[in-house]
DNA sequence: AACGAAGATTACAACGTTGAAGAGCATCTC
DNA sequence: GAGATGCTCTTCAACGTTGTAATCTTCGTT
C-alpha cells in the first residue's frame, strides 16, 4: 500500500540500506548518490515508517508529558512551551493528564502506552516525597518537573519557589504593606509548591521583621479559579483584615480578586495583591495581575534537554541532576505603588 | 533487556502466539490458559512493544490533534476534551501546535510524523475553502474541526456559528439594546467562524428590524487577548456609540471589556457584551462574562468517535459527514438585564 | 467406534527499518 | 606494484508482534 524503502530504492536503483542511508545522513555517500535518492523520495512521496524504525531502533522519536490538567493555564503554557522545545529537537510529545491523582500518575507511568515513548516528562501533583522510591524501577528514561518530588532518582528541573514567593513578600512589604496574606497555602505541606513557597513568605516576614500571624494563612484546596474566590470568600468572612496578598498561583489569585472587587476592596488601594506563574491572562485583567515569571520556557528547554541526554545516553547513566529556573518579579497594576 | 512475548510464553508453557491471543481477548481460549498467561505477565511486567505491534498490524493506537495553539484556552479545554475523549477510547494523542499557519499546517499534514499516527483530528486557521482539494491525496483518516473548510473530503465536527450568534444577537436586542457591536469580523470572510458570526449577526439584525450600521463592525486581528484589547481601543476611538457588544470569542471579549472599564463604561450597565467559547474563565472574571457554549465537549466526543470509525473501515469508506453539535446561551452578569 | 464440528493452540511468515559486517574500488605510501 | 587506507555501497539478520492457516483436542452424534 504505502510506499516503503524498497520502492524508493528500485527507483533510484540502489540498495534500501543506501536509502536508509541517505536518510540518516550517513556521511559517507557521493553527492551524486544522495540527489538520486532524494529525488526518488520526492517522486514517490516516501515517508518512512515510525513503527518498523522504532522496532528496529528502540526509539520512537516521541516522549510523553504526563501533566495534571490542560485546562489549568500553567500547564497548558507549559505544555506549550515544552512541545516547542521538542520540535526544535524533532521529537513529538503525547500529552496524558492525570487530574493531579495519585493512583492515575502511577497507573500513567507503567501503562502500555510507555513502551511507545523514549522519555517521559513528569510533573506530578499527587505523589509525595515518600513515593519518589516508586520511580526507582522505572526504566524509562525520566525528567520530574514540579515541586512534589525532589531528590528522586532522575533529574529535577523546577523553579525557585521559596526563593521567588520571598521576593514577591519582600516586594510587598517593601511598599509598607503590613498585613500580607499567604494565599493558598495547603494544610501541613512542607515540601510541594506550596510548602515551599509558604516558607519563602516566612522567610521574607522574619527577615522583616514583621510577625508571623496565622490568621493571615489562608488555605485553598486547588488551583482552580473558584477555590481561589472560595478561599477569599472565607477569609473575608473571617473579619481579618489585611493590606497585600501574596497568592502562590495567578489563577487563585484571579479568583480572589473577582471576590475582593465584588466586596468593594480596591486593587492596589486597599489591597496589593501578586500572583505566581505569569500566565498570559494575568496582562489583560482588570486591573492586570503582578506576578513572579518562574521561567517556564527555562523550564521546559532545560527538561526536554535533559531528556534527551538521558534518552541518547541510558536513563540511569545521569547521576541525577537539579536545575532551577531564574525567576523574576513581573510588576503590574494590582500591585502599584500608590502615588 | 526487555520483556517479550517470549518470555511470557516461556514461563506460562504456551506458544508466544497464545500470549498474543490472551492479550488481544481472543474468544477461544480455556479460562486456565487465560490465568497462566496472565500470570506470568503479571510476574514479568510484561507490556507490549507497541512499535512491533504498529508495524505488524499497521495501527499504532495514536492519533494527533492539530490546532493552532495551546495558549488559546479555547483550544487547550478542546485538547482536553479531546483526550478525555481519546482516553475513553484506549487512543493517545500527540498534541501538534501549527500557529494557525498555512504553510505548517499543510506540512504537518504530509511530515514523518503521520506515519505514527492513525488519524488526524485537524483544526485549522489558515487553510481556506480553497484548499479543500490538497486534502484530498491525504490517506491518513481525518476528521475536519473548525470553521474554515467545509465541503471537505471526509467528516467535519463543528458547532453552529451563525445560528449562535444570531441567537446571542437577538438577546441582546431583545433586552432593548439598538446599537450592539460585532466585535471580531475579520474583513472580508465570508466562511470561517469570523465570517459565519458575522452572517449570524446580521440575520438577527435583519430579522428585529435593525438597521446594518458598518460603523459597528468591529475587526480584530487575531484571537488573543491583546488584540481584542487594540480593536476596543480602536472603537472607543472611532467615537461610535454602542450599548451591546457581541463578541467572536471570550478571548477577545476580555480584552475588549478590560478597555472598555478603564474607560469608564459601566458593563452591564451602559454596554452588554456577550463572548463565544464559554471557556473556565467567563465564570470568574469581574463581571463573569456571558457567552455561547459551542458544545465543545459533544464535539471532541464526535470527532473522535468519527475518526474511530474512519480507522476501523478506511479512510474513504465512509462518505464524508457533518455534524453540528449544540449551542447554549449562557447568561452571566455581562449581559444582565437591569433592574 | 467412527465421524464431524467446534474449541483451543501453534507454526510460520511478514510488517519496514537499521546495525553489523563486509565487499568493491580508487587512492596513497614506500 | 603490493599493501594499506579510506570511501561508497551492499548483504544479511534481527527487532516483537500479529494474520493466516494449519494442527491438535474435545465432545457430541450416529
Amino acid at each position: 500500500m504505502a510506499v516503503t524503502m524498497h520502492d524508493v530504492a528500485n527507483l533510484a536503483g540502489v540498495s534500501i540500506k543506501t536509502v536508509s542511508n541517505v536518510i540518516n545522513n550517513y556521511q559517507y555517500l557521493k553527492p551524486e548518490t544522495k540527489r538520486r535518492v532524494q529525488d526518488a523520495i520526492d517522486a514517490l512521496g516516501y515517508r518512512p515508517n515510525l513503527s518498523a524504525r522504532g522496532l528496529r531502533s528502540g526509539r520512537t522519536g516521541v516522549i510523553s508529558l504526563i501533566i495534571p490538567d490542560l485546562r489549568n493555564a500553567y500547564f497548558a503554557e507549559l505544555a506549550d512551551e515544552v512541545m516547542r522545545a521538542a520540535d526544535a529537537k524533532g521529537l513529538s510529545v503525547i500529552i496524558e493528564q492525570s487530574s493531579g491523582d495519585r493512583e492515575r500518575e502511577l497507573n500513567l507511568l507503567t501503562g502500555p502506552r510507555t513502551s511507545m515513548v523514549d522519555g517521559i516528562l513528569y510533573s506530578v501533583l499527587g505523589l509525595e516525597e515518600d513515593d519518589a522510591h516508586l520511580l526507582d524501577r522505572i526504566e524509562t528514561p525520566m525528567v520530574l518537573l514540579g515541586e512534589r518530588i525532589f531528590h528522586g532518582p532522575t533529574d529535577h528541573v523546577t523553579m525557585r519557589n521559596s526563593e521567588s514567593t520571598k521576593a514577591a513578600t519582600s516586594y510587598l512589604l517593601g511598599q509598607g504593606r503590613t498585613r500580607v496574606v499567604a494565599f493558598g497555602a495547603h494544610r501541613g505541606e512542607v515540601i510541594g509548591s506550596a510548602g515551599l513557597r509558604l516558607a519563602g513568605y516566612r522567610e521574607a516576614l522574619a527577615e522583616a521583621g514583621v510577625p508571623y500571624d496565622e490568621a493571615l494563612i489562608s488555605e485553598v484546596g486547588g488551583w482552580y479559579r473558584l477555590e481561589g474566590a472560595q478561599a477569599m470568600q472565607k477569609l473575608l468572612a473571617s473579619g481579618v483584615t489585611f493590606d497585600g496578598v501574596v497568592a502562590f498561583s495567578d489563577v487563585i489569585a484571579l479568583g480572589a480578586m473577582r471576590v475582593m472587587q465584588e466586596a468593594g476592596i480596591r486593587i492596589p488601594e486597599d489591597v496589593a495583591v501578586i500572583g505566581f506563574d505569569d500566565i498570559d491572562e494575568t496582562r489583560y485583567t482588570l486591573p492586570t495581575l503582578s506576578t513572579i515569571d518562574p521561567g517556564r520556557a527555562e523550564i521546559a528547554r532545560v527538561a526536554v534537554d535533559y531528556l534527551q541526554e538521558r534518552i541518547a545516553q541510558g536513563a540511569r547513566a545521569i547521576p541525577p541532576r537539579e536545575y532551577f529556573a531564574d525567576f523574576h518579579i513581573v510588576e503590574r497594576e494590582s500591585s502599584a505603588v500608590l502615588a
